[in-house]
DNA sequence: GCTGTGTTACCGACCGGTCGGTAGCCTGAC
DNA sequence: GTCAGGCTACCGACCGGTCGGTAACACAGC
């Protein structure tokens, strides 16, 4: 392993089984994808692929953890640092649908869509890093508040109504189809910071 | 059979073991869910309950067609009249909260979790049906527009977005947790039709 | 009121195939 | 000569699904 021509071991042929595998079961789901696709996928024998893991669930939560850390880097870590809470919000809105429809990361499709998946430990060191998240925008929701920038509302249901609107998407999104990521981007980010409803028509109130 | 103890056969018992595998398709997943463990909740041998579904996919199609007939009687039927189209809105973001809420319907969820698990013609039904019900939000959301009661926002995010606030519930409620579906139904709905940032408040002004 | 016929609901046994996982051997690079 | 990385061969359990058979009951004919 020099410094130049390096093999492909390592870390770095495990990371591309976690990315074959990730592929697979974002397609066919956890359960509906076998130990045997999964490594002929890796051009390997069943046998072959469990020298490199050391079971079917530990390799969903290898995943889902690659995942976490995807997100944090790509989300979380950009918009951290920005000071205006308004516009730290905004900047994770973006962020956050740039992430689930550029496809590039199965893993944290597969994160939204198996929830309730794993068990025990792994289960519970997931949802705690999820938990994070939410606390994040929790938080930046109430300092945009407390500067009297937004409406002092129930914070933890801004905070899911922000995910359930952003990741929902993974559910629709279509990568040909007629809303491209940005319009997707653009609107939600109107609708959510610039509301619905006119500002000035009182219900039922005629124009 | 006489007049009153009449046996719980015919439709019935078909409908009972919809719900008996719904319930646990719901726990579990679809793939995770085997026909033993079904045929054993309903108090059959596996055979037996071959006797009265065709297949496992056959099964699935049956519970989620079952959820759309639910989902549409409590939901569309009941707001599809209300003559106020905000009203309407509001009405619908309601009834949808409690439909994911109230346990009663573990049929919906399974619409909503296995979104990508039905295959051929049963997944183009149901998925057709679903776009009806996005279509009438998407309508309503333009006619509350064409009144001047509301912003003309693209009409596909906003019904999305609605849709991605309400239903990602399913993924994070619980029953016995802080937030009880009536303040999340008043939360949501403060928050969608009342919006988020302070009217008078700027971009970067300070208070 | 008994009997033959048909039907429904269900069972035990079993099918071929696949599941996740493992034991043990080989081979090439350090 | 050691050892990671891979293979062949195989395990017991379970998968979705089907087979022939049967208990229970309805109903018509006589």
């Amino acid at each position: 392993m020099g410094l130049v021509g390096r093999k492909p071991d390592d870390g770095e042929r495990y990371r591309a089984i976690l990315e074959t595998a990730a592929r697979l079961i974002c397609e066919r789901g956890y359960e509906g994808t076998s130990m045997q696709e999964i490594a002929s996928a890796c051009r390997l024998t069943k046998a072959g692929l469990y020298h490199h893991i050391q079971n079917k669930e530990q390799l969903l939560f290898a995943i889902m953890s690659y995942g976490m850390d995807l997100f944090e880097g790509q989300v979380l870590a950009k918009v951290r640092d920005i000071e205006d809470p308004v516009e730290r919000l905004r900047s994770c809105m973006r962020r956050n649908i740039e992430l689930v429809t550029h496809g590039a990361s199965k893993e944290v499709i597969i994160i939204l869509h198996e929830h309730a998946t794993l068990t025990g430990e792994a289960r519970e060191y997931i949802d705690q890093r999820k938990k994070q998240y939410v606390r994040f925008i929790e938080n930046t929701f109430a300092e945009a508040v407390k500067l009297g920038r937004m409406r002092p509302l129930e914070p933890t249901i801004v905070a899911f109504s922000f995910l359930g609107m952003v990741l929902w998407v993974y559910k629709w999104f279509k990568p040909d189809g007629r809303l491209s990521s940005e319009k997707i981007i653009d609107g939600m980010l109107d609708l959510f910071f610039g509301g619905l409803v006119v500002p000035g028509a009182a219900t039922g109130e005629k124009v």
